[in-house]
DNA sequence: TATTGTTATACTCTATAACTATA
DNA sequence: TATAGTTATAGAGTATAACAATA
């Protein structure tokens, strides 16, 4: 999968961000066909992995979506079984979402076929450029100025 | 515009991709609003402007879009009159699209305004660092090993 | 036969507003 | 009154199939 780029659009950083990223989904949403998942429902699946539970809006502002858009995301990842969604106990406004232990083995797989979907993507790039591209990636997704100690 | 990374999405280089990509289209499309333009048409807009007449076909596949998707995206720019479809001499299923005199212009002001929200999104980026980001993505959106001579 | 431009269609993603139940 | 979840809806973006004109 090698393009060649015309001149014109070779310099427009936008460009070249929209279409690495539109590769790195469809990459990593072909990898996890097996599984039943795509990029956005991983993400979703391991967020509330590494929780004890977490309230649909504070899904939504980690996954910089809207509200509304999560509610059909958890449904999804309900349906297969993946998560659960809790009374949570003190507030009876919020659902606490929780991974049901199949989530978390699905979870354990999908983060590696993720891996190697990203080390396809990063083909020859060495350990060291991976970091940086990394690094700056974290301060480009943040807004932030320098990467936090 | 600083926001937290969950430690669970802080590796998920996919995530951090897209994010990034969005938050570049989003800066990208506020800055062009007074031109009347989006990034899309912006892009579609400077490669028909340094050509000498693009089939619509060359124009999909340069912008990695379906054929059917630029017939819209070239509506709306000829509807701004920024561009023109052309009789293609010697094959009549081609149309030649070339950017107008005030497609030129619009494109030049364009390229400034976008030139400033690349820097906005860069923010404290050494010319180093972008220079390193712009040939990694470059590498990264072509597929391609190295970056060629 | 094959190709360009085009239309129609559908599916996903995204964004907004409004409703309900709780607080 | 304010907030969490939900529903409905509409707008982009994307992908596929099919058709007319032309090669």
């Amino acid at each position: 999968m090698t393009r060649d780029l015309p001149p014109a659009l070779a310099e427009n950083v936008g460009f070249l961000l929209s279409i690495t990223s539109a590769r790195s989904v469809a990459m990593a949403n072909a990898a996890l066909v097996p599984l039943g998942l795509k990029a956005r429902g991983y993400t979703a699946l391991s967020l509330v992995a590494a929780s004890d539970g977490m309230s649909q809006r504070d899904i939504a502002e980690a996954l910089r979506m809207d509200p509304s858009q999560v509610v059909a995301l958890i449904d999804t990842l309900e349906g297969k079984g993946l998560v659960e969604r809790r009374p949570h106990p003190g507030d009876r406004r919020l659902r606490s979402v929780v991974a049901t232990p199949e989530g978390h083995r699905v979870r354990k797989k999908a983060a590696k076929v993720i891996k190697d979907s990203v080390s396809a993507l990063l083909t020859d790039f060495t350990e060291e450029e991976r970091t940086v591209l990394h690094g700056m990636l974290t301060r480009l997704a943040t807004g932030r100025t320098t990467t936090p100690a």
